[in-house]
DNA sequence: CCTACCTATTGATCCAAATCAAGGCGCGGT
DNA sequence: ACCGCGCCTTGATTTGGATCAATAGGTAGG
C-alpha cells in the first residue's frame, strides 16, 4: 500500500538522518505544510508523514506512470520532475527544494505524470494522499492549504509557459538563477552563493534549450561580470541586472 | 460579495438563455462538476451555483489581479485565459469550452493570475469559492473531484510547456486542432467539421508562434489536404496524419 | 451600399538558437 | 595517483520561425 516502486523509500529508524525528526520540530516547518495549521493540527499531520532513509543520487522517489499513492515533501537535497516525450527527449517540468512539494501532478488520473529523481543524496517525507484527503475532510485549514498548493503550481506552471513562449534564452538563465537564490534565501542560505544541483543539461530541458546554449549563455553572465561560475559553484555578483534581464526590461 | 469587476454576471431571470437551468438538467452534467456526485450531492452543489446573463464576445468573466471570489463553469460559448507580460505582450494559457472549468488560478494567491475574456456570446456559472470549500468539508466526492480538477490542469499546463519547448509550429498547431476536435466529440458535436472562436493571433500567443506562421501553417495543412480552412471554419480531413504529426512521430 | 479598419494571407529577408564538430577537464572507480 | 568516460565549453555552420512588408478579404458602422 506504501512502496510504489522498488526505489521507494523504507522506513529505517537508525539511520541518524531520521533520528526525532517531526514536523513540529522541523527547521522547515515554516516553509513546508505546517505552514498553515495550528500546533495541534500539525501533530496530526505528523503522524501520517512517513519518513524514509536518505535516496542517493539518480534515485526516483516516483516515476510516470507509477500508481498515484503519496506526495511528497523534501526535506534534504533537491530533485527534478520531468517527463519524456515520444520521442525520448526529457522535458524537466520542475526542480524541488527542501520545504517544497511534489507529486501532486498524480492527483487527477491516479498515477504519477512525472518522475521525481533525486540530484544529489536527499532526504523525503512521504505523505500518503489518501490520509491527506481524510484529515482535509475535518481540517478546513489543511483542505485550503492544498487548494492553495496546487493552485500555486498551476500558476508557476503557466509563468514557465509564458518564459518558454516569449523569452529568450538569456531571460530564461537569469530567471532560474533568480529563483533558486530566492528560494535559497527563504530557507535562510545565501542568494548569492550555491551550488547548482543540477546538470547544464537538466536546465536545457528545463528551460528549452540546448545545454550548448545554456553554457554559452553562463559564459557569457561570467564576461559580462554577473555572476562567477566554476562548474556547478555560482556566485551572483549583479543581482539587480539579472534580475533586470530575467523581467525581460529592454 | 459576489461582484468582482463592472463586467461581472448579475442575475436576469429573465433571459431565456438562463431560463429553468439546473445543475440536475444541464446536459453538461455529464462532463462538468456534477460528474463526480451523487444525485442528492448535485442538488447541494446546485443551490451555490449562479447563473448570469450571457457575456458578449471580449466581455469578462474576470480579470488578472482582481479579487478571487469564485471559480466559473463554461454552460455556453467559449473563452481565452491570457495574462500579459512585463512588454505588454499577450500569453495566452488556455482555451475553455462548455462543462470546461476556469479561474482555479487564483485560489493560491487570492487574484487571478490571468484575465478570462470571452470570445463569442457565452454563458458561464459562478460557483463561489468559499462555498465550494465548505461542501468540500462535508462532501467528500466533491473535495475529491476538486482536487482532481486541480491536478489535471497542473498535468495539462505541464503538457503545454512540453510542447512549447521542444515541437515545431507545424506539430503544436496539428495538437490544437486534434485537442479542440477531441472536446467537441466529448460534448457530441462534430470532430471533423466546426469554427474556430478564436483569432489567429490568440492561436498564436497560445502556441508560442507569431500570427504568420500560424497562417502558413493552416494553408500548407490546407494545401497537403490535411484540412480545409475558410476563415474560422475547419474541415480536418485526415485525423491520423493530424495525429501523427502532433504526436513528433518521425 | 460604401467606407474604414481590423484580421488574415503571402512573400522576402534576417537572426537567435539549434546543430554539427572538436577538444578539455572533472570526477568516480580502481 | 592514474585512467576513462561523461560532462562541459567553445567554435563553425545551418535553419525554423521571426520580422518586415505589401496586399487582400471580412465586417461593423454610417
Amino acid at each position: 500500500m506504501i512502496a510504489t516502486s522498488e526505489k521507494t523509500v523504507r522506513e529505517d529508524k537508525h539511520c541518524p538522518h531520521n533520528a526525532a525528526i517531526n514536523c513540529t520540530n522541523c527547521r522547515l516547518s515554516g516553509i513546508c505544510l505546517p505552514l498553515a495549521l495550528e500546533q495541534d493540527e500539525i501533530v496530526q499531520l505528523d503522524e501520517i508523514v512517513q519518513r524514509g532513509r536518505p535516496l542517493q543520487k539518480r534515485q526516483h522517489a516516483y516515476r510516470e506512470g507509477d500508481t498515484f499513492t503519496s506526495v511528497f515533501a523534501v526535506r534534504s537535497g533537491s530533485f527534478k520532475a520531468y517527463s519524456v516525450t515520444d520521442t525520448g527527449e526529457e522535458q524537466v517540468t520542475g526542480f524541488y527544494f527542501p520545504g517544497e512539494i511534489m507529486g501532486m501532478d498524480g492527483i487527477g488520473q491516479n498515477r504519477y505524470a512525472s518522475s521525481a529523481q533525486a540530484l544529489e543524496t536527499s532526504a523525503i517525507c512521504e505523505i500518503p494522499f489518501s490520509r491527506i484527503q481524510e484529515l482535509s475532510g475535518r481540517l478546513p485549514n489543511m483542505q485550503g492549504h492544498f487548494f492553495r498548493l496546487l493552485s500555486q503550481e498551476i500558476v508557476e506552471d503557466q509563468r514557465h509557459m509564458t518564459l518558454l513562449s516569449k523569452n529568450t534564452a538569456e531571460q530564461r538563465v537569469a530567471s532560474l538563477l533568480i529563483s533558486i537564490s530566492a528560494r535559497n534565501a527563504r530557507r535562510k542560505l545565501s542568494p548569492n552563493r550555491f551550488r547548482l544541483p543540477m546538470s547544464r543539461g537538466d536546465i536545457g530541458h528545463f528551460l528549452g534549450l540546448t545545454i550548448e546554449t545554456v553554457s554559452r549563455v553562463f559564459s557569457r553572465f561570467a564576461k559580462q561580470g554577473l555572476i562567477e561560475i566554476e562548474n556547478k559553484d555560482v556566485s551572483i555578483l549583479d543581482v539587480p541586472a539579472l534580475q533586470h534581464i530575467a523581467a525581460q526590461e529592454d
